[in-house]
DNA sequence: AGCTTATATGCGTAGCAGAGCATATAAGCA
DNA sequence: TGCTTATATGCTCTGCTACGCATATAAGCT
């Protein structure tokens, strides 16, 4: 069973609610690089992040080649309500800058 | 500062939805033991909950005498939206049955 | 084949969080 | 004052989780 905590317990951590911050931000789909690019954090660190977004439902990836292309799964109907919430929720200068940050990183 | 994810950790935890849902299902407040008795869980167990739920904003006390009646702080703006969320999102048997645990107990 | 690049993962460690149990606090009542 | 009731809290143990580092995987390129 999936417990209803687990998706509060993926959101539960600073870094995962920057990625999903990023996610928010951006159209497209993000590349694990560009992630590390934004948030400035090591690889592996946000690959793992990243791994456990994809497990609790969050999110998603699309492999190409050596590039795996994570997006939000907000199509979800679990998910939209809380995609909702979470735009209105991230504010802050830290998520801020991580967006300006991607910005500059998709030029 | 308070962090964002502060919310969510205070979430990330069945037990503390389970109380959750107790503040969603009524109108009026709710004292410790009224909560033991709907989730048979220990007295101890629950008021740890309440005290760390209390500490993230999301719940109030109101002391009266020997008894501790909390409720949502759903008042708060920061609260509102995610209130609202929550009460689509805990959906469940669990959730149910202690709804109605709840609804007896008030009898 | 060898090198590079993008991403994932195993291991060890440190810190935090929740459970259980006992006990403290403190209010009401005989 | 002493007993009971409602709630809180200190302590210990245990398990999970995030981090850092190293390394594995695996695709593209020369």
């Amino acid at each position: 069973m999936t417990e209803e905590s687990d998706v509060f317990k993926a959101l539960a951590d600073e870094t995962r609610l920057r990625v999903m911050n990023l996610f928010l931000a951006s159209v497209e789909s993000l590349c694990v690089c560009e992630i590390v690019d934004a948030l400035k954090l090591p690889q592996y660190n946000v690959s793992k992040h990243l791994t456990l977004l994809r497990h609790s439902g969050l999110v998603d990836v699309e492999k190409e080649g050596l590039w795996g292309y994570y997006h939000l799964r907000g199509n979800e109907p679990k998910n939209a309500a809380l995609v909702n919430f979470l735009r209105a929720f991230l504010t802050g200068e830290t998520f801020e800058t991580d967006r300006r940050n991607l910005e500059v990183r998709l030029l």
